[in-house]
DNA sequence: ATGGCGCGCGCAGCGCGA
């Protein structure tokens, strides 16, 4: 089985990219990211005729998430208690015995700010959360834009990014906590090559340059990270025109 | 060099992303 996310900065204007990376990779679930498309607008027909069944919540203009599948979705979560929180940044549903969490963490604009303040409060009542769902989902893969680099590896240029939204140590400690609910870094599972990013900016030629930060994850419970065979990040889609600034990460797992 | 680019909205130029 093939999982991936993608935050693709558009799903109406990134349909084109979609579609193709949908044929080329052939995943069994895709996590999209920043679909800015309200759920009326939702282009149910090129995803279905592409082979995919889909769950979405969408708002207008900004966020939105959707999750693409082979499989048919059950017990979908758009909302949680206690989060109360009208942007559409979570979305959850069950494939078998399968539990997947879409996330789009806030960016977080400065440290600080007030959207730093909501993006620190969102992590703390999603993990609270998660580890709810961790008790009862065996097989649980929590993945997105998380909008946070881990580690220094995970930045193209530490020094300059220090203290800075995405790799703050308040913002890495909240990622930590996640982890240490039991969750695992597939991309970490694996010997990786230096200086692979999921995401650059689309100035300055940062990806050009490889100017990048490691911001989209997956992570899984216990139980899957013995089943997870591999985990990628794959760039192709960032070399076409008109790109998402976000590159796809894949995982793939020996499960049915 | 606090800009650079790309998106939505809506028809100018701003808010937002990371």
């Amino acid at each position: 089985m093939k999982i991936a996310t993608w935050n693709v900065n558009s799903l109406r204007v990134r349909l084109p990219h979609l579609l193709a990376w949908l044929d080329t990779e052939k995943p069994d679930i895709v996590a999209l990211q920043e679909t800015k498309t309200v759920d009326e607008d939702f282009p149910l027909g090129e995803i279905h005729a592409a082979g995919y069944q889909t769950v979405f919540s969408g708002q207008k203009s900004y966020n939105g998430v959707a999750l693409l599948s082979r499989l048919t979705p059950t017990g979908v979560t758009r909302d949680i208690a206690n989060l109360d929180d009208a942007q559409r940044r979570l979305l959850a549903a069950n494939y078998d015995g399968l539990r997947v969490i879409n996330l789009y963490v806030p960016n977080g604009a400065s440290v600080g700010s007030e959207k730093y303040a909501y993006k620190m409060s969102w992590l703390e009542k999603i993990s609270a959360w998660i580890q709810q769902q961790l008790s009862t989902h065996e097989h649980l893969i929590v993945l997105g834009d998380f909008n946070i680099a881990p580690e220094d590896r995970d930045v193209h240029d530490p020094a300059a990014w220090q203290g800075q939204v995405l790799v703050s140590d308040a913002e890495r400690a909240a990622f930590t906590r996640l982890r240490n609910l039991g969750l695992h870094d597939c991309f970490r599972l694996f010997e990786q090559p230096a200086d692979v990013f999921s995401w650059w900016d689309y100035r300055a030629g940062a990806f050009r340059r490889n100017q990048g930060l490691r911001i989209d994850h997956i992570l899984v419970s216990p139980a899957l990270r013995a089943l997870c065979t591999s985990c990628r990040i794959d760039t192709t889609p960032r070399k076409l025109e008109r790109p998402s600034d976000h590159a796809p990460v894949v995982a793939e797992f020996t499960v049915k």
